[in-house]
DNA sequence: CTACAGCCTGGAGCTAACTCCAGAGTCAAC
DNA sequence: GTTGACTCTGGAGTTAGCTCCAGGCTGTAG
């Protein structure tokens, strides 16, 4: 009995996923995806899971993965093993990695806080035109 | 009298200034370093402004500033004008910017936390078998 | 039957700031 | 005069994740 049903093409596939016909196959290229069955002409078709991979993918892009990251993770689960622990170890290795940029943004932040504070405060046309190039950036220090 | 003196080649401004001699080639091409005079080999050679030129370029990118705006300021200033008031403006931008990519990075950091808590606290390997791929990555909210 | 939307492939382009290479010429010390 | 370190050019490669394109086939509604 009918498992012939209309075959869902990639743009369905695309839409329903919230993803771009470029992305599926981008993602089927670089092995994300599993190779897509075909129609006698030649058209992707898929399956129920495909939407729930890309999903997938989406969801762990939101933990901050890359996709070669993910691309372990789904492939360590292809082959029967479960990615969990793998996952947990990414995912701690990603917090550090965030909270160290985290370090790095906030440093940024209080630098530029600073100095527009004391750029704002005093008139800085005439020092500016005394140095070479421009003595709000030239007052910075460029340690390591 | 003798303003010949051994001149100064790309090497030599390369190590003083701290960069790498093709950063120096790149930022030539780039337009952010002017045309340097050249021997009759061929070699470029540098006056005293050159390192001080490159030293600046590293204190804006401490700031954050890409070498496009960078370039723009030391232009202005080519041009007898003072950049201060374009500085200044730039600063304020990078901070806006600074600051939502924080905010975005202090919401990851808290999913993932949050996260990591919920799966280190449970076991998860039947969980985990259960569903399609990985429970946990799973359980993520896919909202906007 | 005829539009026209959708699909195919391969490959180029995008962003940013470099980095690296080959092949050839040059400079400086010994 | 012979090393060996330095310099030159032009162009390709790097990272990540797509995005866009041309030129050509396919599916389907009217």
């Amino acid at each position: 009995m009918g498992s012939d049903k209309k075959p869902v093409f990639i743009g369905t596939l695309a839409k329903n996923a919230g993803v771009s016909v470029d992305t599926i196959r981008y993602y089927e290229k670089i092995g994300l995806l599993p190779a897509a069955d075909r129609t006698q002409s030649g058209y992707r078709t898929y399956g129920l899971s495909a939407k729930e991979r890309l999903i997938f993918i989406q969801k762990a892009q939101k933990l901050g993965f890359s996709l070669e990251e993910i691309k372990r993770v789904l492939d360590q689960r292809g082959t029967g093993q479960l990615p969990c622990d793998a996952v947990i170890t990414m995912a701690q290795a990603r917090l550090n990695a965030v909270e160290s940029q985290l370090a790095e943004l906030v440093t940024l932040g209080d630098t530029l806080r600073k100095h527009l504070r004391k750029w704002k405060r005093s008139s800085n046309e005439r020092a500016c035109a005394a140095t070479q190039f421009c003595n709000l950036i030239e007052e910075i220090e460029l340690g390591k």
